[in-house]
DNA sequence: TATAAACCTTCTAGTAACTGGAAGGTCAAG
DNA sequence: CTTGACCTTCCAGTTACTAGAAGGTTTATA
């Protein structure tokens, strides 16, 4: 299977592909006689498994350590869970951050009238935070 | 007043000043004789309203746009009030996409053992996820 | 007065994870 | 025999900084 075939099964680009075997997180594929790159089954599911843990956040030295866990039979299961809780901790600091960004947002667009005025509390909480002086 | 200090008021750091007026994002700050830049209480009002704007999402882009509605007169508050409804929406896909992976990460640290063993859920589910065939 | 510390300057390079594009080779169909 | 869809490598750009080197300035102290 050619390269654009094993992107559409795994679902990554073509390019990044390349990419990941570049940086030596996937093997370097075997080469057809032109020189194609060429992709067994094995080869897609190694992209399969790295697409699906990008999706749910890891980065790409994290999906190292997960396929390196994938690998050893002697693995134990606790080290992948460990990884996954720390992630998911990780993550909901984001989540908690964007949650604040987006009252903050929310609460300026609601206090500005938007209209043709140059009148804009938007502008004025950016510049003055409420709460900036004690109101 | 020296770049420190402007950054100890402005909360950004000296570097990300420099960066900021390399990039043109503020006017290139005044010389002290020694070559040293100076910074007013005007300049730093800049700095900080980038900073505030920074916090709660906007770009670098974005604050441009959002510096140049904050010095223009006759500026209309629903342009302010659109750039801050649309920030809002992308960030809300954004918190969406995270606490999908939330719900994943979190569904396969339940599942998974987390012992000594080799036997993992999180594994098996990242090289097949739920769905993948039909259960 | 020497010197150390704490400033400041510019410049280069690195980060993460790709993406776009150029220049060129290969292959299948009409 | 050419067109279009592949494939290759390599280089550059993206975002918003951050680290560090090499060197000048200022201030405090021994």
């Amino acid at each position: 299977m050619n390269i654009s075939a094993a992107a559409r099964e795994s679902g990554l680009s073509a390019k990044t592909i390349r990419y990941y075997e570049e940086i030596g997180l996937i093997a370097p594929a075997a080469r057809a006689e032109n020189g194609y790159r060429q992709y067994d089954s094995k080869a897609v599911d190694d992209l399969q498994f790295i697409a699906r843990a990008r999706e749910v956040g890891f980065d790409l030295q994290e999906c190292r350590q997960l396929l390196d866990l994938l690998r050893d039979p002697h693995r134990q299961s606790q080290h992948a869970q460990q990884l996954v809780l720390e992630k998911s901790r990780h993550l909901q600091q984001r989540i908690d951050r964007l949650l604040a960004m987006q009252r903050e947002l929310r609460a300026m667009a609601e206090r500005c009238h938007g209209n043709e005025g140059p009148d804009c509390a938007i502008l004025e909480d950016l510049a003055a935070p409420p709460g900036a002086h004690q109101p």
